[in-house]
DNA sequence: GGAACTCGCCAC
DNA sequence: AAACGTGGCGAGTTCC
């Protein structure tokens, strides 16, 4: 497989993207030295006790004795998997790609036992201060990160980050992201902005297929696709945007049945995540009265059992059908471009991205209908930067770009030019943007994020459109 | 003692 | 027929 800037577009693209990412390198981001040396001791000390803990348990003092003569490490998963599955003889409910029993966060709670609980309390905090607090004292210059930006590195000619990464730092577990965000902040005197562009690759999906009623979603903002399959897969009539139930199943529903089934997955995946992962139902046997997540004034198996759903069994014939609706009726433009694109992939050996790079070799079919999308859309987005950084040079601007993360663009702003930057940034990023690339055939929308003066990368909050 | 591997887990 | 796309990185393990 090979993907090359196959036009001088193309190329132009990555030079200029070059240069704008190296010097949002060159910039940095400020980092709190002393911070992150407290928060690693205190980590330390939590993750200390934690082991002694878990060292003072009959299970450890089991585990230990299994393995004979080595030395017992409860971070060695090849330990721990023997343990489990062969001398404690428990049936593995998941297993790794090579068939080994898994000892990954699901399955391990599937077990049930409170030990692994506590092991997995443990591998969340070493994960902050090993993989981001360590890591950021370890690159840090005078205080600053440079995390670098790659653009020659990945198959869909997307980005990568590296020394540190700047793009997987923790977002959704609030205790994580606080602790690692905390330890990045602006320039003194200076605040940080984040702009990121809502919902870029389904958009950008929608200028490759052209479903209109993937349009209507997009074009209609009354209107809202996770709802409307949060409704259909959970069986809901009066969909309440403030239930928190019905909030978290439409979230369960985005990241559990509508994006991978764009990526490619199918409804027996997805229904098992939907159900069992988000709604804590089991995996087997029938489902009883007051098991899963609560559901309005009851809980998840109740209403789904109410709708004739009384097992997991059950609930996938379910999935199926509106997994056969979602392809079939819903968005079958979109399933119809699918099936072309891939046919002429087949004919020609290779696949073109709307930015002028081509993509050959042998692909398989959920590679050739999603590079395109994933690479065209980061295009989307180092294309803005790159305008942006020649505006803010041009014009002597003191605010600086210190970063992106595939879909948005992270900067360290001077409070004086708050106005004008956001302003700006909405300017390139929706109005040049799509004015430049005809191809784009919807509206982009992007979301700001500002921090106040001096404040961390943790406290951040959505700034109004005025 | 280091390269290459697996596994787990963070992001989009 | 098959069945979730792209990365980076830490720890443990295996091989040379």
């Amino acid at each position: 497989m090979q993907i090359n800037p196959n036009t001088s577009e193309a190329y132009k693209l990555l030079h200029n993207g070059v240069l704008a990412l190296s010097r949002a390198e060159q910039q940095g981001i400020r980092i709190d030295l002393d911070y992150c040396n407290k928060a690693k001791e205190e980590l330390t000390t939590r993750i200390d006790s934690l082991e002694k803990a878990l060292y003072d348990t009959n299970f450890y003092r089991h585990w230990s004795h299994s393995i004979g003569n080595k030395k017992p490490n409860i971070y060695s998963n090849t330990q721990l998997s023997h343990y489990l599955y062969k001398t404690k003889k428990i049936e593995p409910v998941f297993t790794t790609k090579s068939g080994q029993g898994s000892t990954d966060e699901e399955a391990l709670t599937e077990l049930n036992i409170p030990e692994l609980n506590d092991l997995l309390a443990i591998r969340r905090l070493k994960k902050v201060r090993d993989t981001y607090l360590e890591a950021f004292l370890r690159e840090q210059v005078n205080g600053y990160i440079h995390p670098s930006f790659n653009l020659h590195l990945v198959k869909t000619f997307r980005s990568s980050s590296d020394s540190p990464n700047f793009q997987n730092i923790p977002k959704r577990d609030k205790e994580a992201m606080k602790i690692v965000r905390q330890a990045l902040f602006p320039r003194e005197g200076h605040l940080l902005m984040e702009a990121d562009y809502s919902g870029l690759e389904v958009r950008i999906a929608a200028c490759f297929h052209k479903d209109p009623v993937m349009l209507r979603y997009i074009n209609d903002t009354t209107t809202d696709m996770h709802r409307d399959m949060a409704k259909q897969l959970f069986l809901i009539d009066q969909f309440n945007p403030d239930e928190p139930t019905h909030k978290l199943l439409r979230a369960a529903t985005k990241n559990g049945f509508v994006f991978p089934e764009f990526y490619g997955s199918w409804y027996k995946n997805c229904a098992v995540g939907l159900v069992c992962s988000w709604g804590k139902l089991p995996r087997t046997g029938k489902w009883k009265a007051g098991q899963g997540i609560k559901f309005e004034n009851t809980y998840l198996a109740d209403h789904l059992i109410s709708k004739g759903y009384n097992s997991l069994e059950k609930y996938m014939l379910h999935v199926k059908e509106v997994e056969n609706d979602f392809w079939g009726v819903r968005f079958k433009e979109y399933a119809k471009w699918k099936e072309r694109h891939w046919k002429a992939y087949q004919k020609s050996g290779y696949i073109d991205l709307k930015t002028g790079f081509r993509c050959y070799g042998v692909m398989a079919k959920n590679d050739v209908i999603n590079y395109p999308v994933q690479g065209s859309a980061f295009h989307c987005n180092l294309w803005a930067l790159t305008q942006l950084d020649k505006f803010l040079r041009e014009h002597d601007y003191d605010t600086r770009i210190i970063g992106q993360i595939h879909d948005s663009i992270v900067l360290d702003v001077h409070p004086d030019e708050l106005q004008r930057v956001s302003k700006i940034i909405r300017r390139i990023t929706c109005k040049e943007l799509p004015a430049t690339w005809e191809w784009i055939n919807v509206p982009l929308d992007v979301e700001i994020d500002i921090g106040k003066v001096d404040a961390s990368w943790a406290e951040m909050e959505k700034m109004e459109e005025n």
